[in-house]
DNA sequence: CGCAAATGTAAGATTATCTAACATATGGAT
DNA sequence: ATCCATATGTTAGATAATCTTACATTTGCG
């Protein structure tokens, strides 16, 4: 295959059009461009080829005989490249836009906002997977993945969207029961964890204090987790956003705020290449901004 | 057929190389770009399909399941178009650029450089034709013509190439038998022209000559004419550069010299495409020039 | 482990392509 | 016949596509 002195693929493809519509106006309009560069690429052609390919009489085009030969061959070969394109891009447009996130974020931050996405972008299907477990890009198959991280520790790659407070909570009932100062102080209350998590330890941790001694942690359902909160059934940590209406009707409490400690951010499958991905991590950003 | 969203037919034809060997690097040498220029085509193209098309397992590359099928429309579509180009190229180098002049510039000027002109383009036919008619590019059938013209009339289109001194030539015997002073003095001898052709009566008329009165023309082929004059049978009216020789010999004499008044030109058939067409006229305007 | 040989990315340079503006040509309407 | 509407043809300059350069990253091999 001699792809190197193949002549110009535009050319040819104006040349085909000019062909099957026998005018440089009208082939001009097919493609979206004036008749002049219709006509400067398939006198391009001719160049190229050595042979004279349209000939005019009076108002009217014609092809030369070697402008039919052509023609002949390149009709069938580009309506074959459409169709295969075409078949490609349909298959694409089919494939909704799987995205996974955690429970939490899904309800407090993105469904209220999903509707705005979809009236502006109605033709995007997205398939939303809420999901506790950190779903991985390529095995589970998910174009998008929206996960909380601390700012310190954003991975590679990630956009971070939105910033959120994080701390201790509890009502106020419980919190009264005991001195609460420290976080030292903390570590006789009942605590409650998503499942499979170790947030509460790690929090102990990081505010200096020694867990191994006893510290009562139930683990639950992340889903459960608020309505045993609202119950004084014990603290749990999260982002103030998460329950911000509770807080305001001083139905829960928040001790030791990190404000702007982490957040939630978006991470995409490498090398994406759907528009649609692209369409909504920017609407993502524009909501998160 | 959807001309408007068909992609990039360059991104179609790099990503056909790719599919075809496997390799950035080697895909760009077959298109004797860089490896990066192939790289970004083929990610514009899933970008526009909206699926991937190429996976990198580790060194090597591998076409996704859709990049295969993308692969098996493109490549019989590229083959016939090279195939229908091809063919018409080589249709088109067999083919000799024909071109027609004047006996006496074919004699004294072409033929002498002619050597010049094969050497260096051997791949170019040329189908000389020296005529004195003056034939038409187009019912002719010819692609080039180069002919006489006064530098104050030169047809559109023409480019000028060699200019001529014109003059009234004869034998110094013929010239002594009469007076010659003034251009009227020469009606009284005889004239040679070309057959056809009117130039003995048009210069008599540029010079005042009332030529009404008994004039001696006779009219004979082109080839001819400079025979007779060299046995003193008459004047004729031609360019110095023709009879350079005889005029240095003296052999010859030249009356009312007019330096540069005309010359040949080339004039190519409109829309000629053929690169051959373009040397040869490039390379008369350097052997001119 | 370090090197060689690939792929991946982005900024800026280079080309190809297109537009705008005007000239020319043609066929039909007045 | 002459004018007008509607084509094609041509060019310079603007625009957009494409490529290169330079560097980063990845991977397999000695």
């Amino acid at each position: 295959m001699d792809w190197r002195d193949l002549p110009s693929l535009n050319a040819l493809k104006a040349f085909c059009v000019l062909a099957d519509c026998g005018s440089y106006t009208r082939a001009g309009a097919i493609l979206n461009v004036t008749h002049a560069a219709v006509q400067q690429q398939v006198k391009a052609l001719e160049s190229h080829i050595g042979l004279r390919l349209v000939e005019r009489s009076g108002r009217k085009l014609a092809l030369t005989s070697d402008g039919q030969q052509l023609a002949r061959d390149l009709e069938p070969a580009f309506w074959q490249i459409s169709q295969g394109v075409r078949t490609l891009m349909q298959a694409s447009r089919r494939q909704p836009l799987r995205v996974t996130m955690s429970p939490v974020f899904a309800v407090k931050w993105l469904m209220p906002r999903l509707s705005d996405f979809q009236a502006r972008y109605p033709d995007v299907t997205l398939l939303l997977n809420p999901s506790g477990r950190k779903l991985d890009l390529e095995k589970d198959d998910m174009d998008i993945a929206l996960r909380y991280a601390r700012r310190d520790a954003l991975p590679d790659g990630a956009e971070f969207l939105v910033s959120l407070d994080l701390a201790v909570v509890g009502t106020p009932e419980l919190i009264a029961s005991a001195p609460t100062k420290r976080p030292a102080d903390l570590q006789d209350l009942p605590w409650l964890e998503e499942l499979g998590t170790n947030e509460v330890a790690d929090w102990f941790e990081r505010h200096g204090v020694d867990v191994s001694a006893s510290l009562t942690v139930t683990q639950m359902p992340g889903n459960l987790i608020m309505e045993a909160v609202m119950r004084s059934d014990g603290l749990t940590y999260t982002a103030c956003q998460w329950v911000e209406e509770a807080l305001r009707e001083n139905r829960l409490q928040a001790l030791f705020v990190e404000p702007q400690i982490g957040g939630f951010y978006v991470h995409c499958r490498a090398g994406e290449p759907r528009s649609a991905a692209r369409q909504f991590i920017a609407w993502l950003q524009e909501q998160a901004g």
